[in-house]
DNA sequence: GCGACAG
DNA sequence: ATCTTGTCGC
């Protein structure tokens, strides 16, 4: 049976309450990275599906090790503050196809920028128990400046907290914003999203994440006949 | 009550 | 997120 907001409420409050916001990993422990993200698409008998991608990449150097992906059907409306609960199922269930797993998952949402400090990245941190960092393209919640050199960034307040970054990734780009999903402290965060641009306006494992979950969704849609 | 609101 | 071609600028 379906669940109250209020539920989902307190589920988001649990997880904001597990999510440790410090670093459980040294910058040089990591060499494996995913980065996920999500495409959407009504499929042949006219229900609505959801493809998760992963991409997995070697850290520093980025190159591109493996790819994964799930498709379920979408049983959640996009409700601001409440996409976990659209989107995570799906995540979890291209995680679970790895063989191997990685040491930091950069996924597309906001991690502890937001409403209860629980943003997808931190609900997928928190259940699955891997470092996290949340990136999106504009905000949910919180102020902040904007910072106007490329490489600059400037944080990100909400009820009085640090929850995250604006960052300058790009000449001519809107800032981007950068959060810590979970076990990532956040300074941690921006430090490793710096270090993922490279041509782009966004870090390299969300970039080409995003890529790929298009890709899946053209192959999967493509009529075969 | 009014506006804002990740993907 | 998604519907969509070319085009201006870095």
């Amino acid at each position: 049976m379906a669940r109250t907001t209020e539920e989902l409420f307190a589920i988001q409050n649990d997880i904001a309450a597990r999510a440790r916001s410090n670093d459980t990993l040294d910058l040089d422990e990591i060499s494996l990275i995913a980065g996920a993200d999500q495409a959407f698409f009504i499929d042949s008998e006219g229900k609505e599906k959801i493809v998760s991608a992963l991409v997995l990449l070697n850290y520093p150097e980025l190159q591109v090790l493996d790819y994964a992906y799930a498709v379920l059907p979408v049983e959640f409306p996009y409700i601001p503050g409440l996409l976990a609960f659209r989107e995570a199922p799906a995540l979890i269930a291209a995680f679970r196809t790895l063989t191997t797993r990685p040491d930091l998952a950069v996924i597309d949402g906001g991690g502890i920028n937001h409403p209860r400090f629980a943003g997808l990245a931190t609900h997928i941190g928190v259940l699955l128990d891997i470092p996290t960092i949340g990136v999106t393209k504009s905000l949910l919640c919180g102020t902040g400046e904007l910072p106007t050199v490329e490489g600059d960034a400037r944080v990100i307040r909400y009820n009085n907290r640090d929850v995250g970054y604006y960052l300058k990734s790009k000449k001519g780009c809107r800032p981007i914003i950068v959060a810590p999903g979970h076990k990532v402290a956040l300074t941690t965060a921006l430090q490793l999203m710096k270090a993922c641009i490279l041509k782009h306006k966004l870090p390299e494992p969300v970039r080409i994440a995003h890529l790929y979950a298009n890709t899946v969704k053209r192959r999967v849609t493509k009529r075969t006949d």
